[in-house]
RNA sequence: GGGCCGCUAGCUCAAUUGGCAGAGCAAGAGACUCUUAAUCUCUAGGUUCCAGGUUCGAGUCCUGGGCGGCUCACCA
């Protein structure tokens, strides 16, 4: 545990260690398309950051979003007529919602927000700010003096022919294009250099005001410098052979003479019945989804799961209650199951006060206590219930109108059933005895239960079956349940 | 082809950095006048993918192999 009550993973204390003294820098990166493999690399580098902190050092812990990037491709969702700006940086491309000042705080803020929403002690960088700020202007010079040794380097690792031409600088077009031109001179003492865009047309590019950037791969390398980065986890995509780390590592250690950084590669996550996650399919769970259905702490323990250098799939949907519930035990306080929170937060909506008399008529006295917890716990239970929910365990309570219709669907025998139940039902009755009442009636009208209870659970909630019938009846105002079994 | 991950009870997964293989659900028996994702009690369930190796001791570490998933090609 740390100051903050986080717990600290036994394998991020034995990455921590292997790290030494410090002062570290921890940094974590993402495009800005924010889905949820980037949390857990955000969460495995909070963990570690975490615990360099418990041992005593100096952590400046930052999330690098790379908003300079230029835009690849259309994503789906994205109109069509933003093809003419791919090439150009994210930063510098309209929101295509139209809600942001730029399409890269179009997907940046909201995961900015889910780390604020997480409590994250976190510091953010655009890297397009770091360009014009003139943070990497140093390394970016370094790279382009070097630039035969770092083409080798990329020719040896992934064994292919770099063009002629190749720069490790892609200076930005007068059309604000970052690619396409061609690098002819450098001009040290200007910050610049001179180039020929794709329409042949000359000009001058400063590197010291963010006028184009490095290639990714070096840009990584130089990054590691110019930030005095100690520690980064990578995602497999990157660690492969012949992989962005591969040739960084190099780069790092043979041309810009700066120590590889510690290192931790993360296994992907993939959602049970939607297969891996994948923005360019459009298969992204985004963080603020997520809260939605659970604490902080949760999503913590959800996402790096016992070693987040194992794939694992997570299960949103029938297995999620069994983790809830869980989690509540590993907290050491009393909790509602969160199955029976679910029917609670179907059945009363947002009425705390409403819920709050059901948790006591069921025997959850202490959860029903703490009103504010509640709320939030109803608010987990419900999203869940419309979001991820089987459908055999949603429902809604029927307005009057429904109630009346579906009612005259039933048969005599249920409708007599009904109105003798509704005639039994007395205030303060707690749910074993209502369920005594269902069932006993049932008995003696010589209807089977299954029948039974089916009426009761048409004209309450429109389906034939739903959660135990006596406790959920028993918390609902007895008028409401009167005037429903009256068909 | 290279890399990463997985393979443990019928199913989903645990096993705290080598120390008596466990839990939830499913199954079987019993109880409750009992519809439900029912509840309570009990039972059974295993060559930890295969073959070697290290060790007093291996699910765990090493070597080789099988099957499955994912990932990599200068694109960030």
């Amino acid at each position: 545990m740390n100051e903050r009550g986080i717990r600290i993973p036994g394998w991020a204390e034995r990455v921590a260690e292997s790290l030494g003294e410090g002062p570290h820098v921890v940094v974590t990166g993402i495009s800005p398309s924010g889905n949820i493999h980037n949390l857990r690399e955000v969460l495995v580098a909070e963990a570690v950051a975490n615990a360099l902190k418990a041992r005593g050092a100096e952590v400046r812990f930052i999330f690098h979003a790379d908003t300079i990037d230029p835009l690849r491709k259309i994503a789906p969702g994205i109109p069509e007529s933003f093809k003419e700006y791919i090439g150009h940086s994210l930063s510098r491309v309209p929101d295509p919602e139209g809600c942001h000042d730029s399409y890269a705080e179009h997907f940046l803020v909201p995961f900015e927000e889910a780390l604020a929403e997480m409590e994250m002690d976190i510091e953010v960088l655009r890297s397009h700010e770091l360009y014009e700020g003139g943070v990497y202007t140093g390394v970016i010079r370094e790279a382009i003096e070097h630039t035969d040794e770092l083409r080798n380097i990329l020719q040896e690792v992934s064994g292919r022919q770099m063009p002629e031409h190749w720069s490790p600088f892609l200076p930005r077009a007068a059309s604000g294009k970052l690619t396409g031109s061609r690098v002819l001179e450098h001009v040290p003492e200007e910050n610049k250099v001179v180039y020929v865009d794709e329409d042949g047309w000359e000009d001058a590019a400063d590197y010291s005001k963010g006028e184009g950037k490095l290639g990714w791969r070096v840009e990584l390398a130089a990054r590691w410098k110019a930030l005095n980065v100690t520690f980064e986890p990578f995602g497999k995509d990157h660690t492969s052979r012949g992989g962005s780390t591969e040739t960084a590592d190099r780069m790092s250690s043979e041309v810009f003479d700066y120590p590889v950084p510690g290192r931790y590669e993360y296994e992907w996550i993939s959602i049970k019945g939607q297969g891996a996650m994948s923005s360019s399919k459009g298969i992204v769970l985004l963080p603020k989804e997520l809260l939605r259905i659970m604490p902080p702490d949760a999503l913590r323990k959800m996402m790096l799961g016992r070693d987040p250098s194992r794939a694992i799939e997570l299960d949103l949907a029938g297995g999620f209650p069994r983790f809830m519930d869980e989690y509540r035990a590993e907290a050491g306080e009393p909790y509602v199951p969160f199955t029976h929170l679910v029917t609670v937060a179907q059945t009363v909506g947002e009425d705390a006060d409403a819920a709050a008399r059901m948790l006591r008529r069921g025997g959850y006295e202490e959860a029903a206590r703490d009103r504010e917890r509640l709320a939030r716990d109803l608010y987990y239970a419900r999203n869940w219930a419309e979001e991820w929910a089987p459908e055999s365990m949603r429902f809604r309570l029927t307005d009057k109108e429904e109630s009346f219709y579906n009612g005259a669907q039933l048969d005599d025998e249920q409708r007599e059933y009904l109105r003798e139940v509704s005639g039994r039902l007395e205030p303060g009755m707690d749910g074993e005895a209502v369920q005594e009442v269902l069932y006993s009636t049932a008995i003696e009208r010589g209807l089977k239960p299954k029948r039974a209870f089916a009426a009761v659970y048409r004209v309450l909630i429109g389906k034939s079956s739903g959660p135990k019938a006596g406790p959920f009846i028993a918390g609902l105002p007895r008028d409401q349940v009167v005037e429903r079994f009256s068909v």
